[in-house]
DNA sequence: CGTCTTGCTTACGTTCGCGTCAACTTGATC
DNA sequence: GATCAAGTTGACGCGAACGTAAGCAAGACG
């Protein structure tokens, strides 16, 4: 069972990223494989942190606001005001998806009724001569 | 009460966007705002528009999608088949929101327990240095 | 009349997030 | 030992979404 260390390939087809992304990633200090010789391994924590890269993406985020969340995710520093500092953009970026969250509710609800009219004036359409 | 038409300047402040970008999304044919001589004039209809531009940013779609969109908000068209491709991407649209939806409120819950973690290592730092 | 402001067009510059080579190494295979 | 696949490091390229700067028009104002 070795699910545990992965290539740089393995990767790419599990998460259906080019290499490129993930050398890019790791220049970026997103990520952080271990080598052996040359090569890149990627472990389980690699994964976890990739998973929420790309989550983190679908939510618009920028890589570098997603450098400073996966710090939260990373039991790294023991220095207080840093951990306070984390904690703070942590806060912010939470601020950021709740905002997001109620206005997504809004958006889909005022898409749903947009939707259903047009519905509407496809069946009153109907009768139309059915091409442009 | 000529809150009816607004020149560029006007609108900018009050969706804080600069003219080149009001520019930029008559470029790409996103509002379609009326000429006096030279001068953009923009009316109700421009602003809904915006409205919905900046939201559908603030989702991560592209410029191409919220243009796409726009048509569902605006009784452009009577072709039939015209119709139908605009409901057609308008439901894609909305399962891609629905989606984001489902996820963010994973994420939400994912972050605020990551939040309540490092407040825990935070309170149990108190007794260390206070910097590094 | 000059000049100030507001706006217009045209066009090149910039940042982000990668894509796409080119050239090299390295371990595996024929 | 030649070749081949898989991986590596640059370095340049690219599309999206604007920023920025240059140069022109046109009404307002002293």
């Amino acid at each position: 069972m070795s699910d545990e260390l992965m290539t740089i390939r393995q990767m790419c087809d599990a998460f259906d990223v080019t290499p490129r992304t993930l050398r890019f990633y790791e220049a970026r200090e997103l990520i952080f494989p271990q080598r052996r010789g040359q090569h890149r391994l990627y472990d389980r924590r690699d994964r976890a942190r990739l998973t929420l890269i790309l989550r983190g993406k679908r939510f618009g985020f920028s890589l570098e606001q997603i450098r400073q969340l996966l710090e939260l995710y990373a039991p790294g520093s023991t220095n207080r005001t840093q951990i306070a500092a984390t904690i703070t953009v942590g806060e912010e970026r939470l601020a950021d998806m709740e905002r997001q969250y109620a206005e997504l509710s809004e958006a889909i609800a005022d898409l749903r009724k947009q939707l259903s009219d047009a519905q509407i004036r496809l069946a009153a359409a109907s009768h139309e001569q059915p091409t442009g």
